[in-house]
DNA sequence: ACTATCATGTTAGAAATCTAACATTTTTTT
DNA sequence: AAAAAAATGTTAGATTTCTAACATGATAGT
């Protein structure tokens, strides 16, 4: 008899699998030595301050963490000297996230990287099957709701 | 222009939203206070210890987590008089993983709940889709090999 | 204008997770 | 039999995550 097996589980498992293929390959001396997280949330940032500031809010969205969770990990990057936080004048409340130079040089030097890992880890899949699995990941994500 | 969405940030995200999800339900002072995790890794305890000995390899190898975090959730369990750790006489390294009475019991209590939690969260698939969530997990998992 | 509520961010303390280094025991190789 | 390798578990220090309690600023309702 097979045992059943529980999504909820594998979602984890896998999760935890991605997380740390993500810190062994950005871990690297070349890479800032920084885990895969934070190079993550530094490439987020970068991107959006392309065009619109950014607020810790829109990081809480982006990877669907708490609060406490985006502060400790900004208050992490802005002790190694890779980003700054600067109050807006029009919101008291609000403080724009900003890379540094430090940091826009790495990321510019390993967006590549973290693009072809994203697209090692969906190679097994066609362009169907890509769309099919997002479809049920949301409706699992409806079922938390 | 759609954001492309990237399959590796969504597991990641569906990952953490479980885990809230499972706290909430299970931290209560009914269910012994304990979080989502401890609950599951007891729960697994209990359903193969009916049949064979119980290993900190198996937990690790179960849960897809490294040595350390299962010594140190271990511990915990331990320190909280959920579970005891006993030497076989057969190889030195093995500490055999048994429950105590007090675990069995909250465990008899929850077991319910915990099926009814991975079957709400999956009560917007059919069976068809189950599988076919499985099968494309299953594939990712290979692209992290 | 006051008050209540909402939004944003921080802090403290905990859990779950990792890697790296270590210790001990068993197994394999030579 | 001795040395090398593999398996099992622990410890220390770090990251990522949480909840709960707090503080402060903005907005809405009366």
């Amino acid at each position: 008899m097979n045992e059943k097996r529980i999504i909820g589980f594998e979602i984890k498992s896998i999760s935890n699998m991605i997380r740390r293929k993500l810190d062994d390959t950005f871990c690297a001396p070349e890479f800032g030595g920084l885990t895969g997280m934070q190079n993550a949330m530094m490439g987020y940032i970068m991107r959006q301050a392309e065009h619109r500031d950014v607020f810790q809010r829109d990081i809480e969205k982006e990877f669907g963490v708490r609060r406490s969770t985006v502060t400790v990990m900004l208050q992490n990057l802005e002790q190694k000297g890779y980003i700054c936080r600067i109050p807006v004048s029009y919101d008291a409340r609000l403080k724009k996230i900003i890379l540094t130079e430090k940091a826009e040089k790495l990321q510019q030097r390993i967006r590549a990287e973290i693009d072809l890992f994203h697209e090692k880890l969906e190679e097994n899949l066609t362009e169907d099957e890509k769309e099919q699995l997002l479809y049920l990941l949301d409706k699992i994500r409806q079922s938390l709701k």
